[in-house]
DNA sequence: TTTTCTTTCACCTATTTTGGTGAAACTATG
DNA sequence: CATAGTTTCACCAAAATAGGTGAAAGAAAA
């Protein structure tokens, strides 16, 4: 069985989900409070120690706007994600078309915080800067929405995933590459481009 | 983590646990109530189901010596493995001891080339270069044998775990950071050395 | 059916947890 | 350094839980 929460820790955790769902980022701890009518952020951090106690989120130490949710609905294997890693994407194909499945891979939803929907097989060094390299698995957290300053996975021209820092000021948005010797992308307004998601963790083999 | 249960619980399940070790049958309410001195099966009943609520154990309801000890981990499919995460390191601990057991990830097997042991999350960018950023969760193959050129978890004079690049040239060992601004260190051959592992991949989270 | 166990009820006190306020200290990051 | 967040400390009232006693009702198995 899993450990009865009471209903204003199941409130603060509904707040949480929702506005991870919503900005994909995590509130803080002021945030919760406003929310929930708490006057002071340390309330609303006992209640968050609280739900951790119990195993439904997780929270860096000294690190900003870091709760993790743990447990979606099943205690068994919620905490197992099936990520199939999708491949090159020829243009205007639909993402999940079973063609491009080379594989899938088991990773504990509780490494992070975006839940994601698939890998990425990373081309290239333009993120080396980020600690992105060649080769890496990219995990993807399938949103059309994303902010200014989010790492995102998008396609240009109906060409192939590329990752990149979104950089979007009035009408001109920009994909930056983080590494010497890139060049920034500039979207023109005319061509296709799609966000496909955001950026939601990185898995390395050996 | 796993929620806190009291010291009278934490009897209760000690004196379970001897009797299905000794008797290999769990005994019965009143048998745990005579052990601990409870004069009423009620009270000890409460602390059963307060054991079971915790997730130390399962009963079954009307059931004579129907208490069943919840086992730790359980075994998955081959392709998962899991993960425990380990902390921070004081001199010369073993290197599993409870206490520094935060938590553990599931991941695939096929994710990696070298089989991973455990994980250790990366604390500060010296590795930045490699990829390898500050709170990332390193995989670590545990293994002494490590050859010039290869990336290691490794310990100098008994402190933290450290991720660096290893040369070894003649007698001369030396782990390299790989990033601007971070110098290499030298290992005495009469400090205390250990290389603890290799890197086998990496988990990043949102 | 009797015996052995489990389960429920009512009732009790002591301790912890919950859910707050407010202020100050710390920490990560640009 | 300034700022946005996190963390800790002291303090408080209300509620829940822990830990008991005792008696009686139910269930399962020989």
């Amino acid at each position: 069985m899993t450990i009865q929460i009471t209903s204003r820790q199941a409130n603060v955790l509904a707040f949480i989900r929702a506005r991870i769902e919503r900005d994909g980022q995590a509130p803080t701890l002021e945030e919760i409070g406003e929310a929930l009518g708490i006057a002071n952020v340390s309330a609303v951090l006992k209640h968050v120690r609280s739900l951790e106690a119990k195993g439904r989120l997780t929270i860096e130490p000294n690190r900003a706007r870091s709760i993790r949710l743990v447990r979606e609905s099943d205690p068994m294997d919620a905490d197992a994600l099936e990520l199939p890693l999708i491949g090159r994407i020829a243009a205007g194909e639909p993402l999940f078309s079973e063609a491009r499945v080379d594989r899938s891979l088991r990773v504990s939803r509780s490494l992070f915080r975006l839940r994601p929907d698939y890998l990425v097989k990373v081309v290239g060094d333009s993120m080396r800067d980020e600690g992105i390299l060649d080769g890496d698995l990219v995990a993807v957290h399938a949103t059309p929405v994303a902010r200014h300053g989010q790492v995102v996975a998008a396609r240009v021209r109906g060409n192939e995933f590329t990752i990149k820092r979104l950089h979007w000021k009035g009408d001109v948005i920009r994909l930056m590459p983080n590494s010497p010797g890139f060049k920034p992308i500039d979207v023109d307004p005319t061509e296709d481009f799609a966000i496909e998601g955001l950026f939601a963790g990185l898995l390395r083999g050996s």
